[in-house]
DNA sequence: AGCGTTCGGTTCAAATTTGAACCAGATTCG
DNA sequence: CGAATCTGGTTCAAATTTGAACCGAACGCT
C-alpha cells in the first residue's frame, strides 16, 4: 500500500463542501416535508417518480432504480404509502412476478398539495442561494458525477 | 397559496443532480468503508473530526455540531466506537456535565489504515471525475450553500 | 420437456436514526 | 441565597434502513 494521492486544498474543499452541504440540505428538507406534508423525503421521491411516469405507475424494480434505495427499503415504504392510501399495488400484466405501484387519486392530490412548499424550500436552501453561473456549474458537475456513477454501477 | 415559482430547466437539473449524486456517492462510499474498514460513514466522520481536533478530542456537543446528526445519534455511535476500542470518553474539566470523546491509540491506527482507501474511493467517485474547473466551481457552490445553511440554522 | 440460473419481490432479524422525555449540573436574576 | 430556566448528555420507544435468506416464476440451453 504505497502513499496515496492525498487531496489538495481545492479538492478537500470540494469534498468537505459536498459532505456538509449534502447533510445539511437533506436534514433541512426532511424536516420541511415532515412538518408541512407529513412525508419523509423518500416517500416524497416515490410520489414524484410515480407522477413523472406514464399513468402514474411504475414497476417496483424501475422505481427502485430511480430512487437509490435497497429493494427491501422500497417494499417497506410502498407498504407505508399504501396504508396511507397514496399508492396502490397492481400486478403486472405479462409477468406474474411483477408488481406495479401506482399513484391513487389521493396520492396525486397529496403530491400536488406538497409540491409548492417543497419547491419553495428547495429554492431557499439550494437554488436561490447561488448565482445563475454557480447554479449552472453545479448542475454540470453533479450530473457528470451522477451519470458516471450510474454507468459504473452496472 | 398562490402559484409558486417552479424550477426552470437548469434549476431542475441542478436539483435532480444534487439528489441523485448525493445518494449515489453516499451509497458508494458507505459500502467502500464498510467493506474495507468495517466502519460506517458516520463512524469514519467521527474519527476524522476527532483527529482534526487538538489532542484528538472534542466535546460531545462540538462533535455533534460538526457532524450533522442528532445528539442521541451521536451518543449511540460514540458508544459503538467505544465498544470497538477506537474512542474513549473522559469527563470534561470545568463542567461536570460535559463529556469529551477522544481517539484512542487504536482509533488513530484504524483511521490511518482506513484513510488511503477512502481517499482513493472519494477520488474515484467524485474528484477525479471532474475537471479542475468543474471541481473548483463545485467547491465554490457547495461551500456557499453549506455556509448559508450553517448561518440560518442558528 | 427438464435442469440450472437469474429475476422480482417479500420477509426477517439486526443495526441505525430520530425526537421526545428525562436528569443533573450550570446560569441568571431578583 | 433560591427559584426559574437553560444546557449537556443519556435513555427510551418507534420508525426506518440494510443485507441476507427465501420463494416462486421466467429464461436459456440441451
Amino acid at each position: 500500500m504505497d502513499e496515496p494521492r492525498w487531496l489538495d486544498e481545492t479538492e478537500m474543499a470540494a469534498w468537505r463542501g459536498f459532505v456538509e452541504a449534502t447533510n445539511l440540505v437533506a436534514r433541512r428538507l426532511e424536516r420541511q416535508l415532515k412538518d408541512d406534508a407529513g412525508l419523509s423525503h423518500t416517500q416524497y421521491e416515490i410520489l414524484v417518480q410515480l407522477s413523472a411516469a406514464p399513468e402514474g405507475s411504475l414497476r417496483m424494480t424501475d422505481l427502485a432504480d430511480r430512487l437509490v434505495t435497497s429493494k427491501s427499503g422500497l417494499t417497506y415504504q410502498v407498504t407505508q404509502l399504501e396504508k396511507a392510501g397514496l399508492v396502490g399495488r397492481r400486478s403486472c400484466p405479462g409477468d406474474v412476478r411483477g408488481v406495479i405501484a401506482e399513484l391513487t387519486e389521493q396520492g396525486w392530490h397529496t403530491l400536488r398539495a406538497a409540491a409548492p412548499g417543497h419547491v419553495a424550500a428547495v429554492r431557499d436552501t439550494l437554488i436561490d442561494v447561488l448565482t445563475p453561473q454557480q447554479l449552472a456549474a453545479l448542475a454540470d458537475s453533479l450530473n457528470t458525477v451522477a451519470d458516471r456513477l450510474r454507468a459504473t454501477d452496472a
